[in-house]
DNA sequence: CCCTCGATCAC
DNA sequence: CCTCATATCGAGGG
């Protein structure tokens, strides 16, 4: 397999860049995008801070509440999460990258992958300067910086972008990639959040050197074939992964936190109404049906239970998800007496898009009903 | 092979 | 004292 030059751009603390972007007078003090639950009138967390806020501790997951004493000294911005608004930036800027590369794969809503092998010519002075040139772009037409990683793969692109932001641009050459994984830290590696890393620290192995130090078949053992054979090739900074044009989305999913905690259906009912509509609106929307609809259920010891049923047929109705997403909840309910429901969730899944025709698999499921 | 469920990750 | 959304994996059961 030839080699290949794979850029990684990440949008620097993206929700609360746009509002700086929105509302510019915020700019140069702490800007906090939070998550309002609606319990109280200041339950939630935050999502997303700029470095301003980050300097006092504020990052994303704090509560709102805590954020609020760390910045109480200061002229703080909290603002609500708008979405809609992120989602436009976005998809703005994704035209811009994808006009960059050969391949183009957007993995969230502010970090995408470009595979430029051919456009560089295998060369990473090359990619450098395309990498530089699609910031420049980025700032000059969305007023919004980011961190790029350049090198041999996915992973290592990734990982890369993270070395240095906001604003950054690392390039890992494949000579250089023994040094630059050296001392990083096990969790700098994407799969490895807190789980895998208190395992990880529970065998003194803290750095992706003590990573690579391990034999294939201990860490199967302990993680599983496939996450397990995943560590051992991310430890050498060895990825086959394809910047791949991301197929449709597989699943959407609502959910929202109740007033109080209940387990009376006269609350629960409408409250689930209200998600399997947002989802059916979406669904239509984007021309898509749904194979399958879950409930997910987060009790007041904030367990996560979920339940799931197949539809006899693809639907994009409301009436058809709501009636499955109510019959769910109360099969649930009616398994846990007691407990009490603190957040709803509906989730559908097996999503296609019948008119696309994107795969031999939806073909046949609007074909032939059965 | 499909379905369901919980767990994990990263946002 | 605790959001939201998505993808993936593994286990267990058909």
């Amino acid at each position: 397999m030839a080699p290949r030059v794979i850029i990684h751009i990440d949008f620097d603390y993206f929700y609360a860049q746009c509002e700086e972007n929105a509302n510019p007078s915020i700019r140069g003090k702490p800007v906090v995008v939070c998550v309002y639950s609606g319990r109280t009138s200041e339950s939630g967390v935050v999502s997303t801070s700029n470095y301003e806020a980050r300097k006092y501790g504020v990052k994303a997951g704090v509560s709102i509440a805590t954020a609020k004493k760390l910045l109480e000294s200061t002229d703080a911005t909290f603002l609500p999460m708008n979405r809609s608004q992120y989602e436009s930036v976005s998809g703005r800027i994704m035209d811009i990258l994808r006009d960059h590369g050969d391949i183009f794969e957007r993995t969230g809503i502010d970090e995408a992958y470009l595979d430029v092998s051919q456009n560089s010519n295998g060369r990473y002075d090359m990619a450098e300067t395309i990498g530089t040139s699609l910031k420049e772009t980025v700032v000059r037409q969305e007023h919004i910086t980011c961190s790029i990683g350049i090198a041999p793969n996915k992973l290592l692109a990734k990982i890369a972008s993270d070395h240095v932001k906001p604003n950054g641009l690392t390039i890992v050459e494949p000579e250089e990639i023994h040094s630059f994984l050296n001392a990083q830290a096990t969790n700098r590696i994407p799969g490895v959040g807190k789980k895998v890393e208190e395992k990880l620290r529970a065998i003194n192995v803290r750095t992706i050197d003590d990573l690579a130090q391990l034999n294939p078949v201990v860490l199967q053992e302990s993680f599983g074939k496939k996450l397990g054979t995943y560590l051992f090739r991310a430890a050498r900074g060895e990825d086959d992964e394809q910047v791949k044009d991301r197929e449709l989305p597989t699943q959407m999913s609502r959910i929202g936190t109740l007033k109080e905690n209940t387990r009376d259906f006269n609350l629960i009912r409408p409250f689930l109404n209200e998600l399997a509509q947002s989802l059916t609106e979406k669904l239509q929307d984007e021309e898509m049906t749904c194979k399958s609809v879950s409930i997910i259920a987060i009790l007041s010891n904030l367990t996560i239970h979920t339940k799931s049923r197949t539809l006899e047929s693809p639907t994009q109705e409301l009436r058809t998800i709501d009636e499955c997403a109510q019959q769910l909840m109360k099969e649930f309910l009616d398994s846990t007496p007691q407990t009490m429901l603190r957040r709803a969730g509906v989730k559908v899944s097996g999503l296609s898009k019948p008119s696309g025709q994107t795969n031999i698999e939806s073909f046949f499921s609007t074909r032939s009903p059965q």
